[in-house]
DNA sequence: AAATTAATTTAGGTATGACTAAAATCACTT
DNA sequence: AAGTGATTTTAGTCATACCTAAATTAATTT
């Protein structure tokens, strides 16, 4: 077993990964709150593992079995948001930070009980996918909410949980996962969309707009007015 | 808060002293799996910290702060055995495993879910009791099974959950808490117990039966044969 | 091409919580 | 009262995972 340390740096590493393709020293440093230093030292040991491949001043990428274990962390990670929801009722702008520590002492014997429980979800509070136990991820294809046209519509497939008071706010309009939504009108300048969701009508600012995810986007784009 | 080892230190500190009273340097070593030096070090901190007091070569004992954090802990591994047993269905004699990861990364937020999900239990699956938040704790008195009488029967409390064989053995013949036994016969020189459990006979060994608990004894004792 | 700035690494430290080996103290026995 | 053995404490180390400050390398501007 590794320390709750490695596997936060390997789930790190995984999602910076994934949203900007490199991964660089700074980029760890930010989203794991340390200094750019002990992530260099955290590296050497990594790699010494042969949890990822390291080249100096390039950034880091995982190997076959660093992905592995980031892929395990990740679903512990998502099955435990997602069974805190259902379970206990946790809203699910806290289910992320209690999972950040749970995510670390869950057996693989209550995973697999859990996972049941839930019925085999393949989705988390949040939309994202749960990783199967041999590591299979399938990740929906969907855009950004800012990039919406007028005229569009789509299901939100995403919500990115980064953020607990960005959670409320979407959650105060609706704008859970499998929900429907029409964009109505888009303000230039980034400026807020204008939406209907089921019958009630919203406006959204631009910078949250970027953290939803729309998948099944159809009708005419129009104009940003 | 404090690290997982105090509260792990807190606790030990507290069944012990249940146990036996006297809570020696020793005694700590063992029940934690540690060198009796890395105790005295740990209760050196502890002691500045005001949990504990300490006197040279005599043993510790909990202040009114070690004890409540040592209640708060207890709590938690209980009510964290009780719901994975109830919500989950883990075999009793795996709870106790799971809630010593647990119990450390249990917010109080989860506490209280888990705790109304239960409907405000008194009592874990082997029968202890599960302290309230304000740190009351109920304990049944009880006597060894290993100390009845032919003759005498009463219902199961509290089966020591410190080996999960111990409790897949109990449990084979059906002895859980709330269970009414009656004594059959005694085998001398602490040889085995021969009981009545609902319609069934069983023969428990001796050892065994210096960890079941039983309250409520009534019946005329016979004499041991 | 040199200089500036940003990113990364190296070097040297710290706190926690373990360890072993040796010394001190206590509790008994004779 | 001295000696023996068990218990406890002291002293000195070690690994993990973090830190700051300084040095190095890379990338960008002039």
């Amino acid at each position: 077993m590794y320390t709750e340390s490695i596997e936060n740096y390997l789930k790190a590493i995984y999602e910076i990964q994934k949203e900007r393709g490199k991964v660089s020293t700074n980029a760890l440093s930010e989203k794991l709150g340390v200094a750019p230093a002990s992530v260099t030292s955290m590296i050497k040991k990594l790699s010494e593992k042969k949890l990822l491949t390291h080249k100096r001043y390039q950034g880091v990428k995982l190997t076959q079995s660093g992905q592995k274990i980031a892929l395990e962390v990740v679903r512990h990670h998502r099955l435990i948001e997602l069974y805190l929801a259902e379970a206990l009722g946790v809203p699910w702008d806290q289910v992320h930070e209690e999972a950040e520590k749970w995510e670390h002492v869950l057996s693989e014997d209550l995973e697999d009980r859990m996972d049941a429980a839930l019925g085999h979800p393949t989705r988390d509070p949040h939309g994202s996918p749960i990783p199967s136990r041999d590591g299979t991820i399938i990740e929906l294809d969907s855009i950004p909410l800012a990039d919406m046209r007028p005229g569009q519509h789509g299901v939100v497939a995403e919500v990115s949980d980064h953020d607990p008071n960005l959670l409320r706010y979407i959650g105060k309009m609706g704008l859970y996962p499998k929900t429907r939504v029409k964009v109505v009108s888009v303000e230039p300048f980034s400026g807020p969309i204008t939406l209907k969701v089921g019958d009630a009508s919203h406006v959204l600012g631009a910078e949250a707009a970027q953290y939803v995810f729309i998948t099944d986007v159809k009708g005419n784009p129009g104009e940003v007015i």
